[in-house]
DNA sequence: CAAATAATAAAACAAACGTTCAATTAATTC
DNA sequence: GAATTAATTGAACGTTTGTTTTATTATTTG
């Protein structure tokens, strides 16, 4: 056999990345073979080699879109106003929301930076600079307008991201708590965190620091 | 050649060991050779099947007694005051200190517990469960007494978690920050995060949510 | 309907993998 | 100092790996 009747490239093609995503996020980007992704989409290794040059470039790949899309994600999200708290809030519930959807993809991207070579591990690097620079910037205008109470910018960016980005370990949606639920009281705890002044937040004018058992009804 | 001059099983075996914990962090354990660990050793590839029977052996041991040594490091820390802001307070500073003391193997039995066989991924995902489980009770008892004001007990252990154990992916020891310092930063945003009310804490009788710049005079 | 192109299969490649086995030498015991 | 035990080497095993090449068939184009 060779080509196969209903063959079409880029449904191929789209079904690799998804299924790639999915098994590098299950077994690791090393324990799966190609013989196995192949496979998973219903077609012979050297098929793949159409799509994606080696297994290292499939993976280069998904993880670049990976990381563009949560910047684009944020520049589409960013709101106009100058308030910290507002941004601050904003960048919470698009960081969340993003991990949350994407869950097996941003296992990937966090996991999997050690297979990647030299070249290719600094512009992935470079992009989840930009975009944790981002919070940074907020926490810094907040310090500087009195809205929050930080001891060090760098160091609350970056346990602030470990913490959000931490939902994908534990978080199963269908499960106790829905993601509005989780969502809200992730919000909470950022504001609490960084000693947000309540007067200062109109990141949700109702009901500043309410419970998420009300988060529901949002 | 055949047994060299000064060998020594104990020795080997702890370089082994060593060697492998140090190696799986950097490389991840599918990417690691059972050659290119030998070779680390300064040894053969048989010679370590004298000491682990399979390569899956030798990971499983390193994140069980990783696990336990964690287990153990609380049991001698835990303070015997009920009081749940000055217990919090101790298992923050024990679980940092025990992190950052500790990077490469945390690392380890974080990111490669998919590489276990089932059961054996039951085994460590039990004892971590055992561990987090202080946590929560902590939390519980806070809230109880009214020390804490919290949303939901079992959210908010996993988000500080995430958040703690995070510090092994950007802190290093020797740069900017201290150890005293990232633990009193630590300590701080933990505190306002579960709401601690700041009479309550006895945690730090001198400074309870003191910044910290300070924290190198502790 | 023929020619060109797109999409795949099938087979093969050398290299690397975890692991085993027999042989060999160093250290220890009696 | 001979016998025993401990520690290691070197070679080999069968698999599996990522990747390449060639042939073959489906689809599209003119």
């Amino acid at each position: 056999m060779a080509r196969t009747t209903g063959s079409d490239g880029e449904k191929t093609e789209a079904a690799v990345r998804e299924a790639a995503v999915s098994l590098i996020a299950r077994l690791g980007y090393e324990a799966m073979s190609m013989r196995q992704l192949a496979s998973e989409v219903g077609v012979q290794a050297a098929a793949l080699y159409r799509y994606f040059p080696t297994k290292e470039d499939l993976l280069f790949m998904l993880m670049r879109e990976h990381m563009e899309g949560l910047t684009a994600a944020w520049t589409a999200a960013r709101p106009a106003t100058a308030d910290p708290a507002a941004r601050l809030a904003a960048y919470v519930r698009n960081h969340i929301a993003f991990h949350i959807e994407r869950r097996h993809a941003t296992h990937v991207s966090n996991m999997e930076l050690r297979s990647l070579s030299h070249e290719r591990l600094t512009q992935i690097l470079r992009l989840r600079t930009a975009y944790e620079k981002e919070l940074r910037a907020i926490l810094r205008d907040g310090v500087e307008t009195g809205a929050f109470d930080i001891d060090d910018t760098g160091l609350t960016a970056m346990a602030l991201i470990q913490m959000m980005t931490g939902v994908i370990v534990w978080f199963r949606p269908g499960e106790r708590l829905s993601i509005a639920e989780v969502t809200a009281s992730y919000l909470s705890m950022t504001m609490r965190l960084v000693g947000a002044r309540i007067d200062t937040g109109t990141y949700n004018a109702a009901r500043p620091f309410g419970r998420a058992k009300d988060a529901v009804a949002l």
